[in-house]
DNA sequence: GATGTCCATAACGAAACATTATCACCGGCA
DNA sequence: TGCCGGTGATAATGTTTCGTTATGGACATC
């Protein structure tokens, strides 16, 4: 069997109660349906999330893992009923723009001027989402264009076309003190003892690009220091002294003062990539490839 | 009834499929299967989210709207399953930092260098997340402490405790040529004919802070330019110098160069504040607030 | 108007899910 | 030691959900 959104609820009822019976009052149920659930959510799983301890009940470590993101899930379901509220109260007419992490923040500035221009008054959307949704709504048409970056175009059906918009080099963010921050440029073996803030998000935003793929692809090891959700927080990280990052280059013009960027000798240039529905129109792409040439 | 994921599953396959019959496929089910779970999620939302139209099937408006967050809500039943599949393999000993948007990244900065001297080698984990739930995971301990940001402090049930660590100036974020510029200080009528871009996150991270929370205490009504994922996308459009943001002041040492922030005179300055359970030591809390006391 | 495609409906069996009643376990306590 | 209150699990049972196959009706194309 598969997991449900009502096993998720009764796990999180009783994680937060600590208590079957507290949980089934809660969720407005009997107690015995919480007990049910909860097998069924472990057996679809196959863990163990609660520890049945006499007195009340203890998450084990999987249960521990697992409950923030049942948290999500229901949340995000919760999300997607309002979503659809909304459109249907008409709030509507809304362009959206895909965005994967790594693009850097003055090229998509560039992009989104043009935009606003060829489109006065809309509202804008710009949503952060793997390369594989972005196609996906690209071809259900919710998507206008996306914007992505990666060491080699993404391989995407037939109808979706893919520009390339520029490649630039790969760097590494250093806390201005850092001994090798004055260099020219690095190379990844050379930085074998540094610890790396990635950005998380749980794998959600899975790229190429990035540590994971360059790992990858060269057999370096990198070790890791802590895990963020944006660009922001992993540069507030950089800035502590105890941490590097990977980012593009030209990221060093929206970074705080004292983190330096040294250029990474070994990696090849990431790819900047602006994706559409050619079937779709979108007359603004002649202009988005005019201004937005390959460097 | 209540939405499942079975049924979010089968609209997604309709939608992308655009027919029934290979959605049905894709799902290894039958296809009147497909029918009715597609029925059951409409009838649980009230709404219509695909139009059957003799050949094939078309997104209503509320369907487009409600597609990207069904996936939303199967990716994170994935990432859920994931999280719990790690942990059994003991992938442990993260320590979770929760955080809301708005906390400035200095502050940030301080704190995390603290954390990292405490407890050496730790992997670290910085989750952004809603109050509401930094709340609920601090008290099962799924998470060691959190940092917030807004104009006044949570109302957190007794063991969990807020502690103040700084309160500063919320500003406006304008493009360098912006007349408005050059001005020591402003005040939110004055900003009536600016469009701001604002952080969405589709309200998962909602927050007494920033326009939302301003307009609702104010009256203020602000023109929408665009709503993005994160502070570095919200900035980047900033430098397109067609819209605004409200952001604290210290932002701006993570800012690009041609974004100019000026102060918001009418505005309670913005206050970060620390929340840990107080029934699970963290020993570290006393240094924490010690290196970051209120400014 | 015959035909094919597509989705909806009907009918029915199996699995899921809720209920109430009861059991088994454990900790405290006289 | 043996009783007790409170915990979660289990049993028995009815309802709903959810899948199946078979069939119907709308709407294109030719």
């Amino acid at each position: 069997m598969d997991i449900s959104l009502k096993g998720l609820r009764c796990f999180v009822a009783v994680a937060e109660e600590r208590h079957f019976g507290r949980a089934a009052d809660r969720l407005g149920i009997a107690q015995p349906a919480v007990s049910q659930q909860l097998q069924r959510l472990e057996a679809a799983l196959d863990m163990t999330l609660v520890r049945r301890d006499g007195r009340g009940v203890l998450l084990t470590e999987a249960g521990a893992a697992f409950l923030p993101h049942a948290r999500d899930t229901l949340e995000s379901s919760r999300l997607a009923i309002r979503a659809g509220e909304a459109a249907m109260r008409g709030e509507t007419g809304t362009v959206t723009i895909g965005l994967t992490p790594g693009v850097p923040p003055h090229r998509l500035a560039d992009l989104m001027r043009q935009v606003a221009v060829a489109r006065p008054g809309a509202r804008l959307r710009v949503r952060e989402t793997r390369i594989e949704d972005a196609c996906a709504q690209l071809a259900d048409g919710t998507m206008r264009f996306a914007v992505t970056s990666g060491f080699t175009p993404p391989s995407v059906s037939p109808p979706i076309e893919v520009a390339e918009l520029a490649a630039e080099p790969l760097a590494v963010a250093l806390h201005r003190d850092h001994p090798l921050a004055r260099r020219e440029t690095l190379t990844l073996p050379e930085l074998a003892a540094e610890r790396f803030t990635t950005i998380a998000r749980d794998a959600i935003r899975e790229q190429p690009f990035g540590l994971h793929g360059m790992c990858r692809r060269t057999g370096f090891r990198a070790r890791k220091f802590a895990e963020v959700d944006d660009v922001t927080t992993q540069l507030a990280l950089v800035a502590t002294g105890l941490s590097a990052a990977a980012l593009p280059l030209s990221m060093s013009r929206d970074a705080p003062a004292d983190v330096t960027f040294v250029p990474l000798a070994d990696q090849e240039p990431l790819r900047t990539m602006l994706l559409h529905d050619r079937r779709r129109g979108l007359p603004e792409v002649g202009d988005l490839l005019r201004i937005a040439t390959p460097v």
